[in-house]
Formats: structure tokens, C-alpha cells, sequence
DNA sequence: GCAAGGTC
């Protein structure tokens, strides 16, 4: 019997191959550089000993589009895409990669598909399956179960072929139909009308897509935030003691108010009263928890903040590291770790390093700790982890290093003890008003030891206070001051929007965030650097023309500072046309992708087909597309005035 | 010349 075993990608066919051939495949070249064909054999509990070909594609094999008689823009209007044919076709560059899963397939009983357990590895084992048929089209066809690469979880998984899910399959396939026919329709729409009306459009293309729209909408709400912001004075009462030579402040309990009066009247009613008298003393007991297995989402957050780097620098270097066995696979949604995971064998391997190493031994001589689960798993991939250790020589590039190295500490605070401490909170009871301080003891850094990203220090220590004392305050003012503008958004904030509405995958939000730069909607700039306030602070920059500020090459190299996003003239005009046009249904907020979310899982659920969510999806977008048509002059209007000024 | 999703 011959069993065709086909992967999502080379590094999960290469491990698995190794664990069911006994570390001993014979290897083949194919016609594809990075992939190869393993052969061994193997006793499956079902099908008996069989001779297996265990291979892998490269993600999506096959690629939709539109006929190619409307391949021309001026072909249609752009309001024909919602019916025009569409075909499906081997990926450009796939051909290699297709034509071997069609000629191991040929001679084979069976093929059994190992794609990654979510819903576009579903897809792409549909895809694989459709290869497969090709030439045998009577090919058994199975599925492994699996979300991770233990040994033991493995052979279960090759023991226990399961069917192929073809509805989340299907799920996909809506998707991509719907992606594209907005897609194009729209941006066919607006770059023709505009690139028509607007001189200084004349030559740029204005995409439009499900996720780069809500991404330009989340800039500008921000940058909205900070135009029109205005200041306001608020008032507080502010107290303080001075025991053995500490100057203890207390901070009022209602924060802050905006009402002078009321504030100067309580005010005055603690002067009336006298002394302050202490309500209560406690000290209790804290600790600042250690961090979750780190996800996608995270790393590029982090990434940001504390190495000063995109989220596309980021992921471009983490792939980099995966891909020479340094890191384990980046794209992941995963923050538990699967309780058969050795991860002491994994806290061995750093022993040896300069800087950490002696934390990792600290761990295995007794101060490890089982990591904390996260809520989050996409039954794929496990957290990212370093798998082998790296000296920094051995990375040439600095910035490689960085990323390493916070990956590593990450994973070994994750399976540290928490910081503890002690807290102690002192509150005020004066003229019928609550003050409080706190102070905080670091007893044991633990984790912090390792992971420096965190901070968590000792204040000045809390003199003794007991309760029910009288104390005589040294001063008691009321406090003026200002609220503050918002700050434009980083891009640590940007993804963290993007995750929390769902646009975007962990493995695209960092391009969706390219994508609207490249298109000249928003640019990035050093935080800080633009000033603030006053009307214009991000009009007066690009002119909707193409990513100009330079920022392309070195995205946040030198590891320095954080950006923040600016929308230009281009980005704040479309947002502001479609606020206009269809606010309900405005194309630059994210529920049009949450819609998609929610009719994917009915699909996945049987709830609907793919067919009726194609079709009342594609009423929908009809509509707000013929609205868009009747009010391309807002369209035109509005980027006149924000281009043309 | 259009999308978003895989992966390299």
C-alpha cells in the first residue's frame, strides 16, 4: 500500500517524516527547491505496513480570479465583478509543487493530509485533494488530527485519520470570492473615479480591501481624537505629612473633578475639620505575574514598544530565525503551551549563554515553574519558542539578535516564578474625604530577573502609620491642571486594534499595516517628532502620493524610537467620504470583516452554505457599492478638499 | 494595475 502524506509547509514534513520513519526517510529532490519528498515505511493500525511518500506544499496551492476577459479595467464597469466568472488556477510559482502531489498521487491508495488544523489548512487540504484526484481520482483521502510536533502526539495522530472538513473548507472558499469581488470591484470604482476627477491622484491606484480600510479607519479615528481635542481644567485637593523625614503624599480619592466650586467647598470642609485621621493600614501580600507564552500579536506589539521595530521588520526576522532552526514557527495565536511539551529540555539548551545562561540553570536547579495558560489556541501552532541556542556572534545582523534575545527571555520568564512583593496602603479619612498612599517592597524579582521589557520597583518606603491616629497635615492645596491630548496611534496600539476587531491574521496584520502606507493613506513618523495640536498637525504632510517619508528601507532599524501613524490628506478623505455616504455600512470600519467572521463560523457550523452566504453577502455589498456609485461626488468632493487646497 | 490568505 502507498500512503501520500502531504504538509502545509517543509518544516512541518521534515519533523513528522523524522518521528514516523525512526529519524531514517531516504530523501528526494523535487522540482520545488525547498521542498523534498521523505520515503519510508510505516505500520499504520488501519491500513497495515505501507510505503509512504510524506511531502508538503507551501501554503495555498491554488489562486482565484476573475475571467481573464475582464482582466482589462475597462473591460466592465466595475459593478459586473459581483457576477463575473471566476476560475480557479495553480498558483504562480506552484507548479512544481502541484505536479508532484499529482504524480506521487498516481500510484497511491491513499492520501493522507497534514495541513495545519485550522480552517485555511482545511482549505489547503481541499486544495491538495483536488491535485491528488487528478490523476486518481479514486484516491482514499484522510486528514491527521494534530496541533503540535511531540512524538507521542504524532504517532496518535497517524494512528487516528480523521475526514477532511470540507465545510470550513467551503468557509474559505466563500471568503476568498467575497474578498475579491469587493476588492476589486471597489477599488476599480474608486481609482478610475478619482484617479479621473483629482489631478493629483492621476496616476495612483486607491485599493480597497476588507482589511487595509478598517486599518486607515483606525488611524484616523485617532488622528480625529487629537484635532479636535480640547483641554479641559479640572481641579484636586492634594495632602501631605511629613514622618521621619519622608514627605508622604496622599492622593484624594475622587481623582479628579471639573467643578472648581465643589472642589474648593470640600476643600474647606477638610480645613474646618482639623486633624486627618488614618482609616486604615494594609499591608498585604502582591505579585506582578509573569508573562503569557508569547503569540504572534504579542511578539509584533512588543516589537514596537520595546525593540523599536515594525511589525513587518519584526516578522521578517523571526521568519528568518524559523527558517534556520533558531525559533519555532512565528505565526501562531497560541498562549498555552500543550502540557506534553518538554520545556525543560528547551530551558537546557540557554545554559550555556553569557547573559542568561545562568538564570536557565537557576530554573532547572528548582525555580521552574509550569507557564501560565493564556486564553488562546489555534490548535495549529504552539507559543513562539526558542528551540536552539544562538550565540550572538553567530547573528550577523544586530537587530536579528534583538529579536532572539527577547524571544528567549520571554520563554524563560514564561516558566519562571511571579515577582513578589508587599504592598502597603494607607488611607486618609479628612473632613469627611478619602486620601490614600501606597507603597511597594519587591521581596523576590523572580522573573523580572530575566525579562527587563517589564518593570516593577520599589517605591520610596511608607513610614509606620497606625490606625485610628490622629495626624496633623503639613499642607493641604487644591491642585489645578489639564487634561491631555491623545497621542497619535503606535503601532504596537494599531495592532492591537487590528487583534481585538479581527482584521487581519497574525501572520498578515503587519502587511495590511505596509499595504496602507505603500498606498499612501497613512505614513509613519518618530513619535513625538511632529508636535502636536493645531489644526493641520498631519493635513499639511503627503499629498496622498505614494509612501513618501523615507520610512520604507529602514523601518526603525537602529533599534531606536517608537512610531506613530499619520493619516494623509488621501486616507482622511476617503474616511470621511464613506462616514458620509454610508455610515452604517462605512467601508472603513471593521465590521464588514466581523460580518465575514460570523457567516464563516455558520458555514463551519452547517448553519448555511457557502452558496447562500455568497449570495446574501454579495446583496449586501451590492447595495452599499450602487450607494457609493450614486454619491461618488461626496467621494470626489471630499478629496477635493483635503488634495486641492 | 484590483483582495486576503497561506508560505519562502
Amino acid at each position: 500500500m502507498k500512503v501520500v502524506c502531504i504538509a502545509e509547509k517543509p518544516s512541518i514534513s521534515k519533523a513528522v517524516a523524522g518521528i514516523l520513519s525512526g529519524g531514517r526517510p531516504s530523501v528526494r529532490d523535487t522540482r520545488n527547491k525547498y521542498i523534498k519528498n521523505y520515503d519510508f515505511t510505516y505500520r499504520f493500525p488501519s491500513w497495515g505496513d505501507c510505503h509512504v511518500t510524506f511531502s508538503c506544499v507551501m501554503g495555498h496551492l491554488m489562486e482565484i480570479d476573475f475571467e481573464p476577459a475582464y482582466k482589462s479595467w475597462q473591460s466592465c464597469p466595475p459593478a459586473a465583478l459581483f457576477e463575473a466568472r471566476i476560475v480557479s488556477k495553480v498558483g504562480k510559482d506552484q507548479k512544481g509543487v502541484y505536479d508532484n502531489i499529482v504524480s506521487e498521487c498516481a500510484r497511491a491508495e491513499i492520501l493522507f493530509i497534514w495541513t495545519d488544523c485550522d480552517r485555511e489548512g482545511e482549505h489547503i487540504g481541499s486544495e491538495v485533494m483536488g491535485a491528488a484526484r487528478q490523476k486518481n481520482p479514486n484516491i482514499r483521502i484522510y486528514r491527521a488530527n494534530f496541533n503540535n510536533l511531540e512524538r507521542a502526539h504524532i504517532i496518535q495522530a497517524a494512528r487516528n485519520p480523521v475526514a477532511l472538513d470540507l465545510r470550513a473548507a467551503a468557509a474559505v472558499d466563500a471568503r476568498q470570492e467575497l474578498d475579491l469581488r469587493l476588492g476589486a470591484a471597489f477599488t476599480r470604482f474608486q481609482t478610475l473615479q478619482l484617479q479621473q476627477a483629482i489631478q493629483a491622484l492621476a496616476d495612483q491606484i486607491i485599493s480597497y480591501g476588507s482589511c487595509q480600510f478598517p486599518t486607515l479607519g483606525f488611524v484616523v479615528d485617532r488622528w480625529r481624537r487629537v484635532q479636535n481635542f480640547r483641554p479641559e481644567t479640572f481641579w484636586s485637593i492634594k495632602v501631605s505629612y511629613v514622618r521621619d523625614d519622608i514627605d508622604v503624599e496622599f492622593t484624594w480619592k475622587r481623582g479628579r473633578l471639573f467643578d472648581q466650586l465643589a472642589v474648593v467647598l470640600m476643600f474647606e470642609r477638610c480645613l474646618e475639620s482639623g486633624m486627618a485621621r488614618v482609616a486604615s493600614v494594609i499591608r498585604k501580600p502582591t505579585s506582578k505575574w509573569r508573562p503569557l507564552p508569547l503569540t504572534t500579536v504579542e511578539l509584533q506589539k512588543q516589537g514596537a514598544r520595546f525593540l523599536g521595530m515594525s511589525s513587518k521588520k519584526v516578522m521578517d526576522i523571526a521568519e528568518k530565525l524559523y527558517n534556520n532552526g533558531f525559533l519555532s514557527y512565528p505565526r501562531t495565536e497560541t498562549d498555552q503551551f500543550d502540557p506534553g511539551m518538554n520545556l525543560r529540555a528547551l530551558v537546557e539548551k540557554q545554559v550555556v549563554d553569557q547573559q542568561w545562561g545562568t538564570y536557565a540553570q537557576k530554573l532547572l536547579d528548582g525555580d521552574y515553574r509550569a507557564p501560565r495558560n493564556g486564553r488562546n489556541n489555534d490548535k495549529a501552532h504552539p507559543p513562539i519558542h526558542p528551540i536552539a541556542h544562538v550565540a550572538p556572534h553567530a547573528l550577523r545582523d544586530r537587530d536579528e539578535h534583538r529579536v532572539y534575545e527577547f524571544v528567549v527571555r520571554r520563554f524563560l520568564a514564561c516558566v519562571s516564578e511571579d515577582a513578589k512583593g508587599e504592598s502597603s496602603t494607607v488611607d486618609l479619612e479628612y473632613g469627611g474625604e478619602r486620601f490614600s498612599t501606597s507603597g511597594l517592597i519587591v521581596l523576590a524579582r523572580n522573573y523580572l530577573d530575566v525579562y527587563p521589557y517589564d518593570r516593577w520597583t520599589s517605591s520610596r518606603p511608607l513610614p509606620a502609620f497606625t490606625q485610628g491616629e490622629l495626624i496633623p497635615l503639613d499642607t493641604a492645596n487644591v491642585t489645578e491642571g489639564e487634561t491631555s491630548s491623545p497621542s497619535l496611534l503606535t503601532e504596537s496600539e494599531l495592532i492591537g486594534l487590528m487583534d481585538a476587531n479581527g482584521i487581519g491574521t497574525d501572520a498578515t496584520m503587519a502587511d495590511h499595516i505596509e499595504k496602507v502606507c505603500e498606498r499612501g493613506y497613512v505614513f509613519k513618523r518618530p513619535k513625538g517628532g511632529g508636535g502636536r495640536g493645531g489644526r493641520g498637525g498631519g493635513r499639511g504632510r503627503g499629498r496622498g502620493r505614494g509612501a513618501a517619508n523615507g520610512d520604507n528601507g529602514g523601518g526603525g532599524t537602529g533599534g531606536g524610537g517608537i512610531t506613530e501613524f499619520v493619516p494623509s490628506n488621501l486616507g482622511v478623505a476617503l474616511v470621511e467620504a464613506y462616514d458620509t455616504i454610508a455610515f452604517d455600512a462605512s467601508l472603513t470600519k471593521p465590521f464588514l470583516r466581523k460580518e465575514m467572521e460570523e457567516k464563516m463560523r455558520a458555514i463551519c457550523d452547517g448553519r448555511k452554505t457557502r452558496q447562500e452566504v455568497v449570495h446574501e453577502s454579495l446583496e449586501q455589498y451590492r447595495e452599499v457599492f450602487v450607494k457609493a456609485n450614486r454619491e461618488v461626488g461626496v467621494l470626489k468632493e471630499a478629496c477635493r478638499r483635503y488634495l486641492e487646497v
